[in-house]
DNA sequence: TGGCCTTGCAGAAACGTGCCTGTCAATGCG
DNA sequence: CGCATTGACAGGCACGTTTCTGCAAGGCCA
């Protein structure tokens, strides 16, 4: 009764605790917490009076002491590899841009946020921040970052395959092998003689599974291998890379390129040398943007369904917070999708004079 | 001497607490926390003795005891807008990977971490996170959110001119006006004689600054406004609405694009109507895509350059956070930039068939 | 030798919740 | 009427830090 509903020493003026709020209804703090998190056994009445002041007075729980308490943060980390300083690649922009959106919705449906976190920070701002788990995507050979969190009994779900032997909680990955060995076998069908590919230097595994699955697939067709390596954290390195492969003795009639702005590398390499796409050469990427529907011509891409994966990751891990016998697999291989477009169709459907009034494609 | 290691009673079986570095060392709580911390009087042997203890016990801070005790979480949200269910529309996907980008970078490097928080997320996720500071990526004009945070006295800086009077702590934005004007003198330069807009119909500040601005130098140069304005979270109707615009009895000779994909729509149009790009149109969009460079032909593009909003921002709101007096203007203006390519030159510098063997640009 | 300052550390009070235990009245039952 | 049971709340401890206050030992000076 005599004590006021500012908090009794220097605490912060502007919020109320939940202290003022027992106050202010006149009963003690078990009630107070019991009404609001609908614990306890309470009569409504004194429920809804509860809830009313605590409106009343503004009141908002402190989630560190809520996660002091009872040891869970509500916060999820979004674990990215890094190049150089800077988090995520340029050319995977796309690619994550819409996995991470799709995990930030996937969380907050369930009640949790989303902090990134790139792999390479500094260790105090790790250790700053309380979280539930961890989502890694690409997790590298040797990550400390990810043994670390694991040691700690942190659940933690990769997206990608993880390398060597990561001790993850689970992961979702695409069949990439399977998704090159449809790609190449959909541009033989189309007719190329030769095909080529477009890869990168890096280690990570989704360069790795791609390159050698394109090899295995030369061997059993009997066709000698024509690829270019570059760094695909370049964003210049993939027009040069484009450039070398077409300029080539044993120039390919059809090329698959492995990240993102591959396509408009390649269309523009062809342009240099005359090459006319479909007829001279196909042309298929790996790429979620949606530019390659208006490109002339539109562009062949395969897109890795991010969105599935950064639902699916985000529901893994939230699995193995809560504790729950998750009946999801703990490995879960996510379809991939091919967008067969003018570039890789000898015959293409359409010509590029008729004028539609809709666009093609969602 | 007696007590174990493991924590008393049922704590963490996995983690050590400062007690157990204590116990451990031989010293007291205080001296731990001293020790590591870098506060206190100590001599640098215990120091150093404490800090191989913890080491050896692979001790942790608790984030959430921290966050309690100091009412810091070194936790900034980056707030964005949603259209239906998803985070950040599909059109900013490069200007918000590049700005979010450049924010995760910036704060890491003052030891703060991001968390993605939607603007219309559930109020319980909202509260159950202990935020420093807030950066609110274009605040809509009655965001309810913003102004609660506000309310608790939390910082809250804004990507965008704040709309109204929305209390924001500081602010970081393009001169989108001078941009717009700037463009329209380049196209007339080139030699458009009507030049055409494409819009879009949502309210946000950055459409509403940039119509006015065209609207408003069609009235200065005494050219009727020719514009259509779309959805710009729809994927589809950009390639619709450009294709609408060059359909028009009063077709314009030069266009700009509002939106990231309108380039590749403006250019899949023109070809439709048989229009060569730039001699029968010319063609400008705002877009931080670099597949811009290498379309057929290149396309002009105004960059937001969002890589320096992110870093102002973060850099303005952790000024504010920790209290520094900050030298720091709170109302920044950072400036665009124009990449001048083919689309927009009468006289094209450069033939389609040279084969240059270095990529043109950085 | 006594008073005072410095050094090196320990005790303990918060921070704001959640929850376990305890108290008191009302009720049911034989 | 005695006793167990249940509803409705209050008290208080614990979560793991940070930090304020304090205390003993030793050196310095008068």
């Amino acid at each position: 009764m005599s004590r006021a509903e500012t908090s009794r020493r220097g605490s912060r003026p502007g919020r109320a605790g939940i202290r003022d709020v027992a106050a202010a209804a006149g009963v003690s703090i078990t009630t107070v917490s019991d009404a609001l998190n609908g614990k306890g056994r309470l009569p409504d009445a004194t429920r809804r009076h509860v809830r009313e002041v605590a409106d009343r007075l503004g009141y908002r729980p402190s989630a560190a002491a809520r996660t002091l308490r009872t040891g869970k943060s509500g916060l999820i980390g979004l674990t990215v590899t890094t190049y150089g300083d800077e988090p995520f690649t340029f050319t995977e922009f796309a690619y994550f841009a819409e996995m991470a959106r799709a995990a930030t919705s996937a969380a907050l449906a369930r009640g949790y946020a989303l902090v990134i976190l790139p792999a390479t920070s500094r260790h105090d701002v790790w250790s700053n921040v309380a979280l539930d788990g961890t989502v890694v995507i690409d997790p590298s050979d040797q990550d400390p970052v990810v043994s670390e969190l694991v040691r700690q009994g942190l659940p933690v779900v990769s997206d990608g395959r993880p390398a060597g032997t990561l001790p993850v909680t689970a992961w979702v990955d695409n069949d990439h092998e399977a998704a090159v060995l449809d790609i190449l076998d959909h541009l033989a069908d189309a007719g190329a003689r030769r095909i080529g590919l477009l890869t990168g230097t890096t280690t990570d595994t989704y360069t790795h599974l791609s390159t050698s699955a394109y090899l295995r697939w030369c061997e059993r067709v009997g066709q000698d291998p024509v690829y270019e390596a570059y760094p695909a954290h370049d964003p210049c390195a993939g027009a040069v890379a484009a450039d070398r492969l077409l300029a080539r003795p044993d120039r390919p009639d059809a090329v698959y390129g492995l990240f993102d702005p591959n396509g408009t590398d390649l269309l523009a390499a062809a342009r240099r040398y005359g090459l006319r796409v479909p007829e001279d050469l196909l042309i298929v990427c790996c790429s979620e943007s949606t530019v390659y529907a208006n490109t002339e011509p539109p562009v062949t891409t395969l897109s890795l369904k991010p969105r599935r994966i950064g639902t699916a990751v985000v529901q893994l891990l939230i699995d193995a917070i809560e504790g729950a016998e998750s009946d999801r697999p703990v490995e879960q291989v996510i379809p991939t999708e091919l967008f067969v477009r003018t570039s890789s169709q000898r015959r293409p459907p359409r010509t590029t004079v008729s004028p539609p009034r809709t666009p093609e494609e969602n």
